[in-house]
DNA sequence: TCTGGAAAACCTGCCATACAGGTTTGCCCC
DNA sequence: GGGGCAAACCTGTATGGCAGGTTTTCCAGA
């Protein structure tokens, strides 16, 4: 596999690009904020004098990348931060073998050991209680895979989530559209309740650390967890 | 500032996302790589019984992405990784005030540490030469911040794929776009020509400790450039 | 038989127009 | 002043068309 990841430098002076621009420009020059709405397609085309079409393809493209929502009748509208479309670029990288679940898990690792860490230093009571849920919700539902797989997937946006960065959080979930697809092969390779207790013990310990206020206990956990998958997935021959 | 960061759950059964997740779809099936053809615009309209209008917005959508190329007259193509629109959905992050400069630099310390680790162990030869030749010509232009600029950031980038996980250039290059923005806020904090030497230092010293292989040290480095960064940013009010 | 090159076929970028719904605005009536 | 309805506005999708770039095909000449 190769590493190359570049950015293509877009003087693509298409005119969609360059309606793209536009658009982005004025968002910046009217210091518009998520919910704040956008100048109509029709004014638009107006405006910067190309066809409706263009402008449409722009808002799509925009759309796509989760910068503004669109809906039918409605004016688009600046967006809040939204990881999809991250995970959908994460998603392309590993169905088109530019990227493995084990480099994925590698990331993870490094940036969830340091979310762990400052969850267990910024959190609050309601992100307490939220993380505890999702991991005895694990526990309790232990027998049915999909849903201990998503209280897991709500478990680390969670702990993103309290450690009061959305940056951490915007990278978090853009894994978990790929996570979906790999949390099946990581869990069959831990065929017994025994293994999949274990497992799942780490994540309630994890969120008692969070609780007590110990980083680096959560820290150590969150290392451990993601060390003990790793080794899974190799046993496994995911390589 | 909030921290919320969400993923519009999009079921959004419009014609253009159906026929999103359709060619998406194509791609997986027929395990196209970069550089594959998809079908032409009017083959997809005509299989997928939707205008052509339609497909060219989702394949507008996915070029936006970049998940696709597009060329006039070309076929589309499977694009390579490419870090553009997590570029945007930063940057758009940070315009519309939902992400401040501190908060990046906590996950470009944490992500890039990390690299600076796994670069000193990972290096090829070529690559200690390409991120040796930018922190050398970070000194060379010193009096040039445009110059140091770009060397300064095309060093991270290097760093980034010397760790040998796309994964993690994908993320470094993700910010890219707004450090060109708060670059040179960061630089004149540091007025006198014996601070911004003393800067350009660490780089040229991470340098050697990556051609060493010293994974400690490169690590430390690194670290201790961001704890700096951050340091003069403060200094300088930015909060 | 092989090769160079031109024409044909194909393809995308962009535009104008049209119409079916959903949304917002504003006005009128109570 | 408030409620509700109609008009104005807006987006989603479709059709047809043309300019210009790209690929394929195939013929003429060596």
């Amino acid at each position: 596999m190769s590493t190359a990841v570049s950015a293509k430098h877009s003087d693509a002076a298409s005119l969609v690009s360059n309606t793209i621009g536009e658009i982005t420009r004025h968002i910046r020059a009217h210091e518009l904020g998520p919910g704040d709405r956008l100048p109509s397609e029709a004014a638009l085309s107006r405006q910067l004098s190309v066809s409706r079409t263009v402008v449409r393809e722009a808002f799509s493209s925009l759309a796509a990348m989760r910068l503004i929502d669109l809906r039918a009748g409605r004016r688009a509208t600046v967006a809040e931060l939204d990881y999809g479309a991250m995970s959908l670029v994460i998603e392309h990288g590993v169905h088109t073998e530019q990227i493995t679940v084990q480099q994925i898990y590698d990331v993870r690792r490094t940036i969830e050991t340091r979310t762990a860490m400052l969850a267990a230093l910024r959190r609050t009571a309601d992100e307490v209680e939220r993380i505890s849920t999702h991991a005895l919700a694990m526990r309790e539902n232990f027998q049915l895979p999909e849903q201990v797989m998503e209280h897991d997937l709500a478990f680390h946006l969670e702990i993103a989530k309290a450690a009061k960065n959305p940056v951490f959080s915007l990278i978090v979930g853009a894994f978990e559209r790929v996570s979906r697809q790999t949390w099946p092969i990581g869990w069959r390779t831990r065929p017994s309740d025994a293994e999949q207790l274990e497992m799942i013990q780490i994540h309630i310990d994890l969120a008692e650390a969070i609780e007590t206020g110990d980083p680096q206990s959560a820290r150590d956990l969150m290392a451990r967890h993601f060390d003990e998958s790793v080794k899974a997935l190799l046993a496994a021959g995911i390589a």
